[in-house]
DNA sequence: GACGCGTGATTGACGCGTCAATCAACAGAC
DNA sequence: GTCTGTTGATTGACGCGTCAATCACGCGTC
């Protein structure tokens, strides 16, 4: 019967096109990251921080809030800055109003690396995705992910 | 702020399909890599190296042969074998004909947990992915992912 | 003003991944 | 036999990510 048929192993069809997609956005995510690396020296993790700064009023955040931007813990976000401190990209500082806050912010040069970075970071979506696609490629692309989202959430 | 339109920047939409694509991604690997680690206690990576074990002749393989079959660093497996020896997943032995090699052997308890595992996997893979999606919508991920595929391997 | 609790943020331990350097053993040329 | 270059595998340094524990401050209550 159907229902039951439904809980059981997934086809040898489903697995395979399971597989592809795993593989794929996994092949696809490792060339964007090594892209970056090598075009504009920085990890993904740093262009999400920089963007999530470049968008922020005064080029500043509390480090929580910029966790909460870029979906990140704050423990993560605690063993990331130090690194993109050391190399310059932002600083930190004592926030006024809270003495336990800090605030982080975009340096100059931080703000100059995020602006090369965004080109090659537009190139890549391009090369990488966009132009792999036919329209309707894309429109596939979007339901697909909106389906898987969708239950995602609601599971 | 104007949007100029320049050769290799995706529009608006093409970005939106981009972060969907990305974000669903790595919300769905993150999901089975956490499911698989509670429900079983190992992790994606431990699955690869024991499902690569089970299918090989005798259960063993030259660690060579082992990271090709999982699409693996050879430096990555040397460093995550020692973890999985350690909790009698697998062993290691010398390899007969050649001295530098070693043979990496599956145990019995490691077969156990992989049988265990395997019933959670595609388990995970009906639920996360197989039943979000109707019979097009699995159809289109496979072209999505195979024009995605054959675009990066053209490269 | 002292107590208790919630919250902002950091730390340490550990797993995971890559890269470059290393080391041991093989294989062919001489 | 011994060079020489190649191959199988490991190591160390470092970046990255999560979890649990911790620290420091703010704030309401008494």
């Amino acid at each position: 019967m159907e229902i039951e048929r439904r809980r059981g192993t997934p086809t040898a069809d489903e697995l395979r096109v399971w597989r592809e997609y795993v593989e794929t956005g996994e092949r696809i995510r490792s060339a964007m990251a090594g892209a970056m690396q090598r075009r504009t020296g920085i990890s993904s993790g740093d262009y999400a921080v920089l963007l999530a700064l470049s968008e922020a009023e005064g080029r500043r955040l509390r480090s929580s809030a910029l966790a909460d931007a870029a979906h990140w813990e704050r423990s993560r976000l605690s063993h990331h800055l130090p690194r993109m401190e050391r190399r310059g990209l932002i600083r930190r500082e004592d926030c006024a109003t809270d003495d336990r806050g800090a605030e982080v912010v975009l340096s100059a040069e931080g703000l100059r690396v995020f602006r090369q970075a965004s080109a090659a970071h537009f190139g890549l979506i391009r090369e990488l995705f966009v132009d792999a696609l036919t329209p309707e490629g894309l429109a596939q692309a979007h339901e697909v992910s909106a389906a898987l989202s969708e239950h995602l959430r609601a599971r």
